[in-house]
DNA sequence: TCGCGAGTACACTGATCTGTATACCTCTCC
DNA sequence: GGAGAGGTATACAGATCAGTGTACTCGCGA
């Protein structure tokens, strides 16, 4: 469950790889990336790339973690810097904002679950985990601001923020919608 | 924006081919399924699949069409079967309830979007306008209930029905979560 | 000075990918 | 009875896929 703490430092050429291969992965999609482009990004050889990660499957999952490993980061900045526990509730929805001002395709771990099936492929691990560990976080924050009905309340907020970051790239006003109506939930259920 | 009308009618091996591929291309990705294995599903020959559909990008624009077809049914039957206006603008949501039963993958037009960046892509197409129709539905519905603010209430069902359907098959209650806030929405916006 | 980890260079395997060529069969409709 | 549409069978082209083998260079620390 715990993000980036585990992980090995990079060597020179493998922070390269993933840089590269985390922006291929999330711009054209997994399946439709191979190896040889990576290592052609990342101004490094095939074989090196194989000799830090081991494969392909591998690389995914390291990219995917990396990803979570600096969102989590920028969610965790978005509490701290809010003005009331209230507010925490809603803070992941501030930091989507300005994620969603960078990246512009979606969920990269709904995309990524959506073309890894496979529960035992390495990558679908971190993209389950991410989600838990949003849903958990609304529920944690709504506890402690003292909301009314902390966990319906967390499965309400997660949907919401979900249904943004999914329909982002239709540019239908998604972000600020739920947003608005994760202050409003927050706001009601905090009342009394 | 219409779907299904204008499409010709299939051959009997055209609706293998189109049956069979839907499947696979819902179960394992797009780009992860080669058109060798949808000839040998539908127990058809490779040059009758290009023979009918041209390209693998065409046969996934089909699809993609078909299905869009069949879940519109089944939204506008549980439309027809509401008892109210009101309770009408969350049929959809009921819809999603049987429709998610059957597919625990997500939602295919969202995870052909994951796979699919290139706009010019025709699959590409019939996939936002799937999401812009549910969009223009809610509002359309929103309005003849006599909802206050329409068209933010139908862009927050929409987000809600995305988030809903996205995060499905993590198995955290999103669709009840999403249904129930729905229907309070729609009633706090019928009020008065 | 020596060993070792990191990385390069490059050829290569075997499988799989989308798409095509050619020849044939069978049914229906005019 | 002839044409054409729908489909089969099979072989093939050319590219790309993930992953390996082998031999080399460079820099650093014991």
């Amino acid at each position: 469950m715990d993000s980036g703490s585990d992980a090995p430092p990079l060597t020179p050429a493998g922070r390269r790889i993933v840089d590269a291969a985390e922006e291929l992965f999330y711009e054209r999609g997994i399946t439709a990336v191979g190896v040889d482009l990576i290592a052609e990004r990342s101004g490094v050889t095939k074989r090196t790339l194989y000799n830090r990660f081991g494969s392909k499957d591998s690389l995914v999952a390291a990219c995917l973690a990396e990803r979570d490993r600096r969102w989590r980061e920028e969610v965790r900045a978005a509490v701290a810097a809010s003005g009331s526990a209230e507010e925490a509730v809603t803070a992941p929805f501030e930091a989507l904002r300005s994620w969603t001002s960078t990246y512009t395709r979606g969920c990269a771990f709904l995309n990524a679950l959506a073309e890894l099936p496979d529960p035992r492929h390495p990558g679908h691990r971190v993209a389950t985990d991410q989600k838990r560990w949003l849903r958990d976080l609304f529920e944690e924050l709504a506890t402690a601001a003292g909301c009314r009905g902390p966990s319906a309340l967390a499965t309400r907020l997660f949907v919401l923020h979900e249904g943004a970051v999914a329909t982002e790239p239709l540019a239908l006003g998604s972000v600020t919608a739920a947003a608005d109506l994760a202050r409003e939930l927050v706001r009601a259920a905090s009342r009394g």
